[in-house]
DNA sequence: TTGTAGGCGTTATCAT
DNA sequence: ATGATAACGCCTACAA
């Protein structure tokens, strides 16, 4: 077992100071061109690399930004990863995940946890639970503790910070506008409780849509599902609640569903009614996943560039530590109280496939 | 802006010594009642959190495991994050996240990033790549500098560490033997390349599967395709290959694929070619993700149970980091080559859904 | 009961 | 050209 060399061991076994092999190592040209070849030698034999942790603990940054996102399981979400973590590798940081399980509490824990130095700053995406309460106040606790935030996609106007947000309103507007030129003359839309500012805003982009085409939005048509409470047969109850949705209201020709899973479900279930898609009911979701690709019929749908925004929020973060960096070099600091955040918005794109005609 | 405080600055603040606020903090009793209530309050009222990275450096261990894996948007792997994440979090670690992405170089670079100090241990699978090349020197490496591997899934008996796998070959002889016992006569088989040694296992599966029904295995039904290059148009290809499979073996009744979506891909050509499922052709697929669950009609699979191998990981990891703790407590250092590496096998499971009778 | 000193691994500043 | 020292934040054995 050969443990990884330090500093002090080449120093004792070349019978040097440390101080000389930290020069040596870095090319100062303060030693000279002899000792210099010969302690890169050793080091480069024993596979010399400086201890990061001490690094850290030195710099005072660890060069590693903090994830904390309510759930990987998730297409959205682990494209969301993706993006940021090639970002981040690129301009030499690392990336720990936190999962908070769409838990208020453990959103806060982990949030604590890798506050304590473990990071530099943080992405991250609200869970449910603390949209639900409202509560933000760990977020600014960790902004005003001067660890930088930047949030993607749910988001909230409580924080100041750096934002990436999905055009949610226009991508619902976009799509809708779609299957009324397509000629849907019933739009039903499939979306989720207010409290998940996404929804609300998919939901605005749905009529305004219609009120832009002078189409009286009809409440009937418009199902709230409640998916709170992740239970196990989420599933059933979920063909069954559009099952009788689609039951009752015969006439719908064109669905547009805030998620891809709705989607695909309300397809699904469309079809064993005997309705075909396209030509009875076309169908538009959100949300570009796997779902939507290998669907039969496949999806129809607004993707959100999950990879986009994550490689934006990565570099909203490094920009602003960096420039953190400058500022506390030049031994004076900027009033945070005036700062400005961006808000970065991702266009939508619609992407077509045989759901809709 | 109030950083983060620290024992130096509390010291100062009350008068007394970093030692005797540490000890305070610690509740150790060699601290009079007075100073340390005194204490406490105030490190509360600053709501101190001892820094996690002083405290690695000190501790020579960091509390935080490494995950290296080939892909993140991906069912299976983020499956298995989930599970890491949980036991991680539980026992006290947390977890940082590098992507290979399928690449022996970013598999290396990473592995050498995170093991200059960052983590204590990893948790990996394989990528594409490095099966390829069939070179292991780098995990042999950061083995033998004392930061324990455990392997999953996509493991290689050229590295001495734990692994958890799944049981590959009998979940494709479970699943081959229910495609016989529903009547099936003509069963094919939809595989990758074999250097992903999992591809393999199943492949061994299903051809002892048939020899136990002494069916004769006819090499015409085996396809074998190559995802090795992840272009663009892999759906295309994918669905004419099937497509010319199919016709080419109108004798077909059973498709058993080694992921859900050659599967899925398959029951979608299936269909447009006119076969009903699953009256005239019976698929089953392995991994149980998204696309399974929802496909129409929905897909038996044979479940991989991917938060349980994270689990197991985890757990196998820790165990042996926190064994390592106790020898080098002892002072005496346990002879590493003759140390037994646990390989658990972790049991499949057949969901069965529509698309088998 | 409290404080001092040393060390974890590194770098930077200031001697020699 | 090389080395000693201090500091990052924490803990702890040992002094006082």
């Amino acid at each position: 077992m050969k443990k990884k060399i330090t500093l002090k061991q080449i120093a004792r076994e070349l019978d040097v100071s440390i101080s000389t092999v930290s020069k040596a190592l870095s090319g100062s040209k303060e030693i000279s061109e002899d000792t210099t070849q010969k302690i890169q030698a050793f080091a480069k034999l024993y596979n010399y690399k400086p201890n990061n942790i001490a690094l850290s603990l030195k710099n005072r940054k660890t060069k590693t930004i903090g994830i904390l996102i309510p759930e990987i399981v998730h297409h959205f979400f682990s494209t969301v990863i993706r993006g940021i973590e090639k970002v981040a590798n690129r301009r030499g940081y690392n990336v720990i995940v936190g999962l908070s399980n769409e838990s208020f509490t453990k959103e806060i824990i982990n949030m604590e946890l890798l506050a304590n130095g473990s990071i530099d700053g943080f992405i991250l995406s609200i869970s449910k639970e603390t949209l639900l309460k409202q509560d933000y106040h760990h977020f600014n606790a960790t902004i005003s503790q001067g660890i930088p935030i930047v949030m993607f996609d749910r988001v909230v106007n409580e924080v100041a910070c750096d934002k990436v947000i999905v055009d949610d309103f226009n991508g619902a507007l976009k799509a809708v506008n779609k299957l009324i030129e397509n000629g849907c003359k019933n739009i039903a839309l499939l979306t989720t409780m207010d409290y998940v500012s996404v929804g609300r805003l998919r939901t605005q982009g749905y009529l305004k849509a219609l009120e832009n085409h002078k189409i009286f939005a009809n409440s009937d048509l418009i199902l709230k599902i409640d998916d709170s409470l992740n239970v196990e047969n989420h599933i059933e109850i979920l063909e069954t609640e559009i099952h009788n949705f689609l039951k009752i209201n015969p006439t719908i020709d064109g669905i547009f569903a805030v998620n891809e899973l709705y989607a695909v479900t309300a397809m699904k279930v469309a079809r064993k009614l005997g309705y075909k898609i396209p030509d009875d009911i076309q169908v538009i979701g959100f949300t570009d996943g796997v779902l939507s690709k290998h669907a039969t019929p496949s999806l129809t749908t607004v993707s959100q560039h999950g990879e986009k925004i994550g490689e934006q929020s990565a570099n909203l973060l490094i920009d602003r530590l960096e420039a953190n960096d400058i500022e506390n070099d030049k031994y004076f600091i900027e009033d945070d109280s005036k700062a400005d955040y961006i808000k970065m918005v991702i266009e939508t794109e619609i992407i077509e496939r045989e759901s809709t005609k």
